[in-house]
DNA sequence: ATTAAAATTTAGGCAAAACTAAAAATTAAT
DNA sequence: ATTAATTTTTAGTTTTGCCTAAATTTTAAT
């Protein structure tokens, strides 16, 4: 597979987790900052090696061999972002883009050799679940915090956009993962919450509490 | 930079050493397993690109930006080289493909903090000499174990071919960086040496000897 | 049920990096 | 100094991944 297959093969695989019936085109397009026209191109070509499943305007999906795959890159992926939090002391902001490309580096070896360096970890630095060895995934239940439940502790276990402006602003703010939770308040009208962030409180807008997840 | 150009820039930064006046067509292509015609168009580009100076029919060398690149290709080579044998635990046959990939990822972050995290090494598994941040490689100087004097204390420092073959054979043989070396003996009919390897005799041939480099 | 809008695909092209075959320049040999 | 051999370049294709513009299909709106 080449980088650029891989890369479809991955963002059809997140779109596909949302979607489930079928991933659109043009959603995979917005994805990967390319036009419609790419996608169509490559879809063909990801159908005649097996990885997806496409019939002309019924959208796509992965095919066993295509969703083995993806996991492998998210296992990749999530792995060096690992490495380069844990190891190398980068902030959780600035890793997505460099195991954007780390991840399509091909060494079956390599990552099993860097997974137990590692130790073996669960999770990446945003709290995402890092596919096995054999892309089994472990089931974590966990909600929003929008959706949490008044005067009840929660802690914070992942963030739903790991985009570097958001990652930032949670660090301004002195949120991480494992910071406790406790909404104090919703106001109805615009669903903003008063929270108690590890014993300090603050107010959380519904856009922020709609990308935390906690426990 | 394309990671084919960034492929090209560094087998003509290893060639310049061995034939400083200029680097043969053919001898790009033979490195990198291409066509000489693929070599000439590549040449354009990269004199366009002010990477390397370039008449036709005369050979090419790298201009000062071109040196500069390739430094930083090999600094990215050797260090990845380093991290796969100390934290992954390669043996060091094995990492020289791995990091013909990872030499390629776009991060001057990345390379400074692993740099730091590996304890900035001096030297990768091979025995070369890794150039610092600004491009400086530290000047060692030895000689090859075909041109060592009788009776005389070395010890291994580095191989010069780091074939996979080349090491395995090595290993095999228990010889490895640190090595100590005493030539007994010098068949003067095809140069064959009698060399106490770790207080061991061993017959090395002249070809073996050619490729170890000793202090 | 038509019509309008949106999504998707096709057609035709472009640039990068490779190739083969043929031409040109350089180097070596008589 | 010619001729022959070798090296290098040019010319013309191919494949991959992308693009724009136009055509087609699906979906939404009247
Ligand atoms: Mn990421
Ligand atoms: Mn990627
Ligand atoms: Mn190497
Ligand atoms: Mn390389």
């Amino acid at each position: 597979m080449t980088t650029s297959e891989e890369n479809y093969i991955k963002v059809i695989y997140h779109l596909s987790l949302v979607s489930p019936k079928g991933v659109n085109t043009n959603a995979i397009a917005g994805m990967l900052e390319t036009k419609a026209s790419s996608v169509t191109d490559m879809l063909k070509k990801l159908s005649e090696k097996d990885l997806v499943s496409y019939q002309k305007y019924q959208g796509v999906s992965l095919t066993e061999n295509g969703l083995l795959s993806a996991k492998m890159i998210v296992r990749k992926h999530r792995l060096w972002e690992v490495f380069l939090v844990e190891k190398l002391a980068f902030n959780w902001d600035e890793v997505h883009e460099i195991a954007e490309e780390l991840e399509h580096i091909k060494s079956e070896a390599l990552i099993n050799k860097l997974d137990a360096f590692l130790g073996f970890p669960a999770f990446d630095p945003h709290g995402d679940p890092i596919p096995n060895e054999k892309g089994v995934i472990q089931k974590v239940n966990k909600l929003l915090l929008s959706e949490a439940e008044l005067n009840k502790e929660y802690y914070c276990i992942g963030v739903k956009d790991s985009s570097s402006e958001f990652l930032k602003y949670l660090d301004k703010q002195k949120i991480a993962l494992g910071s406790t939770f406790k909404v104090i308040e919703r106001e109805s009208f615009d669903d903003t919450l008063t929270v108690e962030i590890n014993a300090q409180e603050k107010i959380i807008s519904n856009k922020i509490a709609n990308n935390l997840y906690v426990q």
